[in-house]
DNA sequence: CGTTTAGTTCGATATGATTCGAACTAGAAC
DNA sequence: GTTCTAGTTCGAATCATATCGAACTAAACG
């Protein structure tokens, strides 16, 4: 249960929003937000292992996700709390757009 | 009342993301909130035109803002309702942030 | 120890974003 | 018409981001 990464605990909207700003990591806060904590593995749609580490890297840096090794695999949550106390309602809107 | 450029009805969510998310158009879109409608000149902030104009271009495209000439000038307004039946609350949460 | 598994890091490339000066355009005022 | 003002468009430089293969690391398992 080491953190791997320790997120940036003062969350920039500005890097949250460029965090976000991407499909593929959407994707991941999406699938993350639906289906609880998730392995690297089982997030990466198919892509590259190194396409997928940057992501991941964004989303860490920016404080949205997040990681842990357990194993040999690396698992991932959702920082939901942090975020909800910086932007109130902003996941939940993000979350809540149908649309891509 | 012309409108100069008309944005684009289908609001997508990663572009309204990726406006949002640089310090200078968040800005923008802020004191647009805060003020109302404002003028190009008003809130460039001593940058250049040629850099506004295309940060006000990144913006129309997104479906953030809407612009239109008003004899030299050109007024400026945020697309709120279009936003908010898009995304539901981000608009609210994005502003609602107290840091940049 | 050797191997497999799961991610990371590195290096290179390609693509896109930001910035700005200079030239251009349209309306207003003289 | 000339001039002024307010933005736009163009082109180029700079910077950041995305993607991927290859090499590396760390844990698990034989």
């Amino acid at each position: 249960m080491r953190r791997v990464v320790s997120p940036d605990e003062t969350l920039d909207l500005c890097r949250v929003l460029q965090a976000l700003a991407d499909p593929v990591r959407l994707g991941i806060v999406r699938q993350l937000a639906r289906d609880g904590d998730s392995s690297c593995g089982a997030l990466d749609g198919g892509r590259p292992k190194s396409t997928m580490s940057h992501q991941f890297r964004v989303l860490r840096d920016a404080g949205l996700v997040e990681t842990w090794a357990e194993g040999t695999t690396h698992m991932n949550t959702l920082r939901r709390a942090a975020l909800d106390e910086a932007f109130p309602g902003l996941l939940a809107a993000v979350l809540g757009a149908t649309g891509g």
